[in-house]
RNA sequence: GGAGGGGUCGCAUAGUGGCCGAGUGCGGGCGCCUGCUAAGCGCUUACUGGUUGUUAAGAUCAGUCGAGGGUUCGAAUCCCUCCCCCUCCGCCA
């Protein structure tokens, strides 16, 4: 979230933006809490101030007499700082609520629309393969291969679910083990993360209570299900404050993800481009502000080196003001192409929130030992989503027969060139 | 699931209603002393919010002893609820 005092002393361009973002906030009844709120501080602080010195007072008296009348008369001051206290913690609660209601400040070289049409291609790399025949979409070709199972995996959990078996499987755990190890051997530092965080994490990463619809829960116990692992490696530091000398400090993990995609009912319904559960390997760099830029473009390098190694062909979008998540102050998409659906696929979302997460989960660090604390800025990437990074491969490196080369830089992990046709 | 123990300043600990404006040790910072990788001495040491101040340094007030409520003129201390950690037993991968 944003501070109240940065929005005070920044009006006109929160607004602007929450307006470029073609959204809402509540940014005038925040202007009021907030004078209000300082205005009856004000008022009962002087009250306590009092009742501490007349009851230290009372403590001291031996005057038994002069005891009982301050007392009654403290007894009266304590009523009207509960009177206070009482409206004072009303204001603080809506004011919190509002508040986290407010989208991140836009980064001014964001460029202008109301929504995903106007997002800029910066980059398209690679060629766009010619067929001698015409490319299947992957779940033709998953059932000309085996492995790709829909319909049980409907049967078993519903629709937007569906199991890999065989070469199909492996293929996912190579393209798995093979970006973990990519980015850790650029640094990354590998973790194994919870898949259920408390409701206070969701808060603290900005999933609650906004996007409350798109959440899994547990019915019984205090457990949501991740809808990315940005959201664990948020709470990773949540309420620490970072020691001096840490910073930059860089993380992967591989997760599944749970998502209920309400807002996407009826969308991407075949194949494995949308699933309620899918698995992700998520980058995610805590730093100090004046290196944000420099982690963001590094991010991106680290992401866009996958699509390239694996030889498929891939764009860099940059998302206009109407598209950027809520938290981020810019995103670069990248996404690859799918010549069997004959679409671009997003496999990876980069962005840069600065300090808007940090300060929500209320993280900080120390730049020196003797000076005062700062929030840090958190970024993160995707680097891949494993489904359509699959359906990259598969529908870019099938033959006419329906069976799949494996890119090379995947033999290794698979021990083979190519996933053939099933007999 | 059962029984017990515990959560105090970066760490370790003291603290059973006012002398706590949270002590002490360690660690950290600043300085002093000392020809020598040591030791010693002095000062200092968190966070949040408000007011004031030039967007400064600072001053000042309030709050924070796991969290939230309650009792009281006054709570680290008493009461209630919850959370987390540890030990043992049971169950389990």
């Amino acid at each position: 979230m944003l501070s109240v005092q940065y929005i005070r002393e920044n009006v006109d361009r929160v607004k602007r933006d929450v307006l470029l973002r073609n959204t809402t906030a509540p940014i005038d009844r925040i202007l009021l809490l907030d004078e209000d709120r300082r205005e009856l501080l004000q008022q009962v602080e002087q009250l306590r101030a009092k009742r501490n010195t007349v009851s230290k007072a009372i403590g001291a008296s031996k005057d038994a007499a002069e005891r009982e009348v301050r007392i009654t008369e403290m007894r009266l001051v304590g009523d009207e700082i509960d009177r206070l206290d009482a409206r004072l913690k009303k204001i603080e609660t809506e004011l919190h609520d509002k508040l986290s209601e407010v989208p991140n400040i836009l980064d001014p070289n964001v460029p202008k629309g109301p929504d995903e049409t106007s997002n800029v291609v910066v980059e398209t790399v690679g060629e766009i393969p010619h067929f001698a025949f015409t490319p299947r979409p992957h779940w033709d070709i998953g059932e000309i291969v085996g492995g790709l199972d829909i319909a049980r995996g409907a049967k078993m959990s519903g629709s937007r679910f569906y199991t890999l078996r065989g070469p199909l499987a492996k293929l996912q755990r190579s393209l798995i083990q093979f970006m973990l190890n990519e980015h850790a051997a650029a640094g990354f530092s590998e973790c194994y993360l919870p898949y259920m965080l408390n409701e206070v994490s969701l808060y603290a990463s900005a999933q609650l209570p906004k996007f409350r619809d798109n959440l899994y829960r547990d019915a019984e116990e205090d457990f949501y299900f991740i809808p990315t692992a940005e959201v664990a490696f948020v709470n990773l530091y949540r309420d620490e404050i970072i020691p001096p000398g840490k910073l930059p400090m860089r993380f992967v993990a591989h997760t599944p993800c749970f998502r209920r995609e309400k807002m996407s009912a009826g969308r991407d319904v075949r194949g494995i481009k949308r699933g309620h559960q899918f698995e992700k390997v998520e980058m995610f760099v805590y730093c100090e502000p004046e290196q944000g830029e420099a982690e963001f473009q590094g991010l991106l390098a680290r992401a866009r080196l996958i699509p390239e190694l694996l030889g498929l062909p891939y764009r860099v979008l940059q998302l206009c003001s109407g598209d950027i998540g809520f938290s981020a102050t810019k995103t670069c998409d990248i996404e690859i192409w799918a010549p069997g659906q004959g679409e671009w696929l997003e496999v990876s979302s980069v962005s840069n929130c600065l300090d808007f997460q940090a300060r929500r989960a209320s993280i900080r660090y120390r730049p020196s030992a003797d000076a005062s604390t700062r929030h840090p800025y958190l970024l993160n990437a995707s680097g891949l989503a494993l489904p359509r990074t699959m359906i990259g491969v598969i529908e870019n490196y099938q033959r006419e027969d329906g069976s799949i080369d494996i890119p090379e830089v995947l033999q290794p992990y698979m021990g083979m060139s190519r996933i053939a046709a099933a007999g």
